[in-house]
RNA sequence: GCCGAAGUGGUGAAAUUGGUAGACACGCACGUUUCAGGGGCGUGUGGCGCAAGCUGUGCGGGUUCGAGUCCCGCCUUCGGCACCA
């Protein structure tokens, strides 16, 4: 027994942490009396940089939030794992040569020597590795089921291949047509056929067809090709149009890949939205991204040389059709050959060797610029039979929509800018609305030269021609979404093998009793230079038997992340991803942590696998995560010293502008707040040694910049190091202290020293100036309950709003309170030693053995507040009005009686003068009456 | 440009949702402790003023007995998307 300082700290919070091992505290089992809860993190990707003090602040607050709902007696599942396939091992063994395996293994044990020291309550027993054979082998597993499966749109549904088929047999694809036309290739002419047609179909074209279905799907899809790395680039590697790495230019380049089917899902991935509860902001990413809009498929009619063609745009405007004044395509559309005429042949074909000689980062860095060529043909309005002529331009995407629009220069500013450019003739629809210089996109103007919707406000009249449209069967209502299928395809080697088999150029799937099928040992993890990943390299492996043939790609590291909640049920299942009672036990995560950073493609997928996994029956829910705490980053605090140039001479901050000189960056350990510390600085790198100084105040002050935390800047702060002097304990409760959890902040170790009081504080209530227990058995006094019930409240209001900084707060309120009161009353000390323990378990259970428990203060209950404690100091006084309560009035105890007579006498008298106007509640404390004017 | 979030002391931030703005902590100042010290304890600390007092939550309006909180219009910062018809 001793003080609670340095030495102590380390023995009490090693002593526990082997304990808690020992009697197997955090072990979950999947039965239990109690309800359940589900606490999550986002499981991390183990970089050899190892921890820093950003990365524990979302695992401390999801670890409170999983000791505290123990305590409130659930059953609560926190398990911990890594996501350990990816990129930068690969990168890694490419520069070093060390086998991803082994450096992946690595990094994956200093995370956990880091993660322990932390004292969270994760049950390891449940830890789950995405490159774990036993753990692939079930991602594969599911990959196969997606690939064995189809969206029926009709239900708004998965179901298996096998049903499709059956449809097939019986009504051809009529009901069911190709889900995307630009891959409906594989028959001549019509993309319908009937029974009998399908039925004579052989293998080969019924495989065909099939793929055009599967939500997992082979298809030849853009990928970013970088000619210099010789390698695939995945869109997170490509930033305006150059490689991440290096800054290379990066083309489009046709390959032949698997994609996911997201597409289908993105009705349900957006009404799904609604019932779960993330934040505002995060919803919203998530909605941009699938980008829904809503509007018309109209189809004009083009006379050309060739003759006459159909047309089909897509608007969310169908309201403007009277203002169209010209049409406009995508460069690539494929009408544009049919419809050029011999006259603009010349300008159409330099124009389209424009287009094809700008890189992705010219078409970026130029978006504002106006180009175009006139395709000689014209369109006709459907209603009116007006003529406007057809242009193409950069500006029509050709993978948005039709890629070909309707353009109305009155009311869409890319078109009006289009219009006058090129001298275009501007109909105006909208009245004084329209000002002849900008377009206005309003809807709410009163429709002009619009034939029958003339008088119609605009945004009734979409409504109106839709329902035209359809009637004369010009065109129909119709649903776009800016999402596009999920890429699947990785041309790596660290990642998970796609379990088919290629007979004849089209991919079988494994059987189920053949997986997983694992990476095949490798020491050459370079691309194969052909746009194929490292497996290619791997000759023997992908042409494994004679006629069938392995895919030489892997799946992106998504494919792990995205349903590793669901291992974490039953981890070491081997006759399923997870057993079905778990699964439905456990259910969805009642709460999820993590970084906004993965908004919209691990969130995504996550929910997608969920949806099709529940669509095939594997499960009970279909929104993987009910709730979605994203915690802030935390940033690094980096400091600079200014050398002036080509000497060896550092001036101060504060001077540095009479000087010429380069920042820096100093090391944040040898700079206490601004000040340097010189001696350290001239140890710090021999180049130093001899450093002089030019001082202010005779202090030499460091520059200041807030930065990520990274090796180079110097500026890393190590948890190990905060532990090391302070204890996990204080590390738990300072980095929640710092501020609201969703916030990013930079890393200040400066006010440390204020928590760690606090602990201190709160030990030496139960302790002697030796270091001994000094608890009384006396009863409490009221004060001191109401300390404690009030403490208990916000704790558990705060814990439920996750707002963890202010609890801490009221923990060093009530230690404050307490002190002053010289309370030392075990009535007290323990239901607080309780509510301490989700925030500093070590403390909190060495308090709790030394107060006599055998038990661990894990399974010990959160203790209730009792309000009656906390109403002492008001009461209500219901102020009436002919014998209807009319307002409340809230009284400070220590009142006068001649005061609150005078008080409810003027308010009622305000409320009858006021006839009902008059404040529902009026606080009146002690020395002021809250604004009552007669 | 569009969408989202947020602007409160020297600093990190509270404000139980419309009711004494700045809790708690850092920093700072003063005091104290047989205190060598950057340690411990105590007091003070939004600004102006000796004071009573005045003033104060990015800016300008509004609603209300009462606004950091609600409404309208701006400004700034941070995130997301970026020719999506």
């Amino acid at each position: 027994m001793a003080d609670y300082n340095k030495d102590e700290i380390k023995r009490i919070e090693g002593k526990w942490r082997e304990e808690w091992k020992k009697r197997d505290v955090y072990r979950v089992e999947n039965q239990s009396d109690k309800p359940k809860y589900y606490v999550l993190d986002m499981f991390p990707y183990p970089s050899g940089a190892g921890l820093h003090v950003g990365h524990p602040l979302g695992y401390i607050a999801s670890d409170i939030v999983s000791r505290y709902k123990r305590l409130k007696g659930f059953n609560v599942l926190h398990p911990m794992g890594f996501d350990a396939f990816g990129l930068p091992a690969e990168q890694y063994a490419i520069d070093h040569g060390i086998h991803p395996a082994v450096s992946t293994a690595a990094n994956i044990k200093t995370f956990k020597d880091q993660l322990s020291k932390i004292g969270f309550s994760y049950d390891w027993s449940r830890e789950v590795q995405t490159c774990d054979p036993s753990y692939y082998r079930w991602t594969q597993w599911i990959f196969l089921q997606i690939f064995d499966s189809w969206f029926n749109r009709k239900k708004g549904k998965a179901e298996r291949i096998t049903e499709l088929i059956s449809v097939f047999e019986k009504e051809g694809n009529k009901n069911h047509p190709f889900p995307n036309t630009k891959y409906a290739v594989p028959l001549s002419g019509s993309t319908e056929f009937s029974p009998s047609e399908w039925n004579s179909f052989d293998d080969r074209t019924r495989q065909e067809i099939l793929m055009q279905y599967r939500l997992a799907y082979l298809a030849y899809t853009d990928v970013n090709w970088c000619e210099a790395l010789g390698t695939v680039l995945a869109n997170d590697e490509v930033i305006n149009g150059v490689s991440y790495r290096g800054g290379y230019p990066v083309v489009k380049r046709q390959m032949r890949q698997w994609s996911l089917r997201i597409t289908e899902y993105a009705e349900r991935l957006l009404t799904g939205l609604d019932v779960i509860d993330f934040s505002d902001s995060m919803k919203e990413i998530q909605r941009n991204w699938i980008g829904k809009s809503v509007g018309a498929r109209i189809t004009f009619e083009v006379k050309s040389e060739k003759g006459q063609h159909k047309l089909t745009v897509f608007t969310t405007r169908p309201d403007t059709i009277f203002g169209v004044d010209f049409m406009v395509l995508a460069p690539e559309h494929e009408l544009v050959k049919e419809i050029t005429s011999t006259k603009q042949q010349g300008d159409v074909d330099a124009y389209l060797k424009y287009v094809e000689s700008r890189s992705e980062i010219d078409r970026m860095a130029e978006v504002k610029k106006i180009t175009g060529a006139f395709t000689g043909s014209y369109a006709i309005n459907p209603f009116n039979g007006r003529e406007v002529p057809v242009w193409i331009s950069e500006y029509v995407l050709a993978g948005y929509g039709t890629g070909a629009i309707m353009a109305v220069p009155c009311g869409d500013e890319r078109d009006h800018k289009f219009a006058k450019h090129f001298n275009l003739p501007i109909t105006n629809i909208i009245g004084d609305h329209y000002n002849g210089t900008e377009a206005n996109p309003t809807k709410d103007a009163i429709l002009q030269n619009s034939d029958f919707i003339n008088g119609m406000v605009m945004h009734k009249a979409i409504d109106v021609v839709i329902a035209k449209l359809e009637e004369n069967g010009l065109g129909k209502s119709q649903v776009n979404y800016k999402m596009r299928d999920a890429g699947w395809s990785r041309q790596r080697y660290w990642g998970e093998p796609f379990p088919v088999v290629y007979k004849d150029d089209m991919p079988y799937a494994m059987d189920e009793t053949e997986l997983p099928l694992e990476l095949p040992e490798s020491n050459n993890f370079k691309p194969s230079g052909s746009g194929e990943g490292p497996l290619a390299n791997l000759k023997d492996w992908v042409n494994f038997s004679a006629g069938k043939r392995r895919d030489s790609n892997t799946m992106p590291t998504h494919a792990g992340a995205a349903w590793y909640f669901l291992r974490y049920t039953d981890p070491h299942n081997d006759k399923a991803f997870a057993d079905k009672k778990a699964l439905d036990y456990w259910g969805q995560v009642d709460v999820y942590v993590g970084g906004s950073e993965h908004a919209v493609a691990h969130l995504l997928y996550a929910r997608l696998w969920v949806k099709i996994l529940h669509d095939l029956g594997y499960l009970n829910f279909d929104e993987p995560f009910k709730k979605l705490i994203n915690q802030g980053k935390i940033t690094g605090d980096s400091r600079f010293v200014y050398r002036v140039r080509g000497t060896n001479k550092f001036v101060s901050s504060g001077l540095k502008e009479s000087f010429d000189t380069d920042p820096l960056h100093v090391d944040v350990k040898i700079v206490s707040g601004h000040e340097l510390d010189i001696q350290a600085f001239k140890r710090w790198k021999p180049d130093f040694a001899d450093a002089e100084f030019i001082l202010e105040d005779g202090k030499y002050i460091c520059g200041a910049a807030v930065e990520k935390m990274s090796k180079s800047y110097f500026n890393v702060v190590n948890p190990d190091d905060i532990i090391e002097n302070y204890g996990a304990d204080t590390l738990r409760m300072y980095e929640m202290f710092l501020g609201p959890l969703e916030l990013s902040k930079p890393w200040n170790t400066h006010g440390i020293d204020g928590v760690y009081k606090f602990l201190r504080r709160f030990w030496n209530l139960a302790h002697d100036n030796n270091g001994n227990l000094n608890v009384s058995n006396e009863e409490p006094t009221r004060e001191e309950l109401k300390v404690l019930h009030r403490t208990l409240k916000k704790i558990e209001y705060d814990i439920d709003h996750f707002s963890f900084n202010t609890s801490v707060s009221e923990f060093m309120i009530c230690s404050n309170e307490l002190s002053s009161l010289k309370c030392n009353k075990r009535a007290i000390i323990e239901p607080l030693v309780i509510a301490l323990a989700p925030f500093a378990p070590h403390i909190a259970e060495e308090l709790w053995s030394e107060l006599g428990k055998t038990d661990t203060i894990f399974n010990a209950s959160f203790p209730a507040y009792d309000e009656q404690y906390l109403k002492e100091n008001s009461f209500e006084y219901p102020i009436s009005i002919n014998g209807k309560v009319r307002a409340k009035m809230n009284f400070a105890l220590d009142m006068p009686k001649e005061d609150i007579e005078k008080i409810v006498l003027a308010s009622e008298a305000v409320i009858k003068w006021t006839e009902g106007k008059a404040p529902k509640k009026i606080i009146v404390v002690p020395g002021r009456i809250v604004n009552l004017v007669i």
